[in-house]
DNA sequence: CAATGCAGGTAAACC
DNA sequence: TGGTTTACCTGCATT
């Protein structure tokens, strides 16, 4: 098992740099546009199996020819094959859904219909009922991303391996139902109180400790 | 060089 | 009913 003292060194030593990172979140739901928040959401979409960078560009590379708002089928899905991301058909059906879902009077509205929940679990539970493709870890990236990830987890392989090192689970499981995601996400939470570092900065170090760096 | 493993998973089919 | 397997899909590193 892995001394939790890492932890506490890496934490010191990458503060500063979370704190940012974690403020440019929140700063994206406080002024971006819905079409910026909306594309947050595409690019959760996108990063099932597939590099964040590679999907954060090819995000980009639908805005450039404004495919997010006039969504072609099949131009969509050639632009995800082309950038390197994976399942290209699936997640363009994906994005072509939850555009609709987000759209009212023709207009993308995404942060109205975010703003009404009584509090982050609550919304969660609402994205993965409603939006195809998002599933309770991706749902808890974007929301992370908005800046609501200050009690919530983004339980990725990289996380679960790391929770296991330090012992805070025993193995990572095969599947994840919802039961065990609250299950992990609470032990995950009440390690980060016992060891004094706040979740959102938790998730980030243990990311760190695996990727080298802090993207999205 | 061919085979295999792995990349920030999820939906749907399958017992 | 609910846990497990499979389809989605491809580039790139490793063996």
């Amino acid at each position: 098992m892995k001394n939790i003292e890492t932890i506490k060194k890496s934490w010191i030593k990458k503060r500063a740099e979370i704190n940012k990172r974690l403020s440019e979140f929140e700063e994206i739901w406080r002024s971006g546009t819905d079409m910026e928040i909306f594309c947050e959401l595409v690019f959760c979409l996108f990063t099932p199996q597939s590099k964040a960078k590679t999907c954060w560009a090819a995000v980009n590379k639908l805005k450039g020819k404004n495919l997010i708002n006039s969504c072609r089928q099949n131009e969509t899905a050639d632009i995800l094959g082309t950038s390197g991301v994976r399942f290209k058909n699936n997640k363009t059906k994906y994005l072509i859904e939850a555009k609709k879902l987000f759209t009212s009077n023709g207009k993308m509205a995404i942060k109205q219909k975010l703003e009404g929940f009584r509090d982050v679990f609550e919304l969660r539970e609402w994205l993965v009922e409603n939006i195809k493709g998002l599933g309770y870890k991706e749902a808890s990236h974007f929301l992370r991303n908005l800046g609501f990830g200050k009690d919530i987890t983004i339980l990725d392989r990289h996380i679960l391996k790391n929770l296991k090192a330090f012992g805070v689970i025993k193995k990572i499981p095969k599947t994840i139902t919802k039961n065990t995601y609250m299950e992990i996400e609470d032990k995950m939470r009440k390690f980060a109180h016992k060891i004094k570092v706040p979740l959102s900065h938790l998730d980030l170090i243990f990311w760190y400790n695996e990727t080298g760096e802090i993207f999205k």
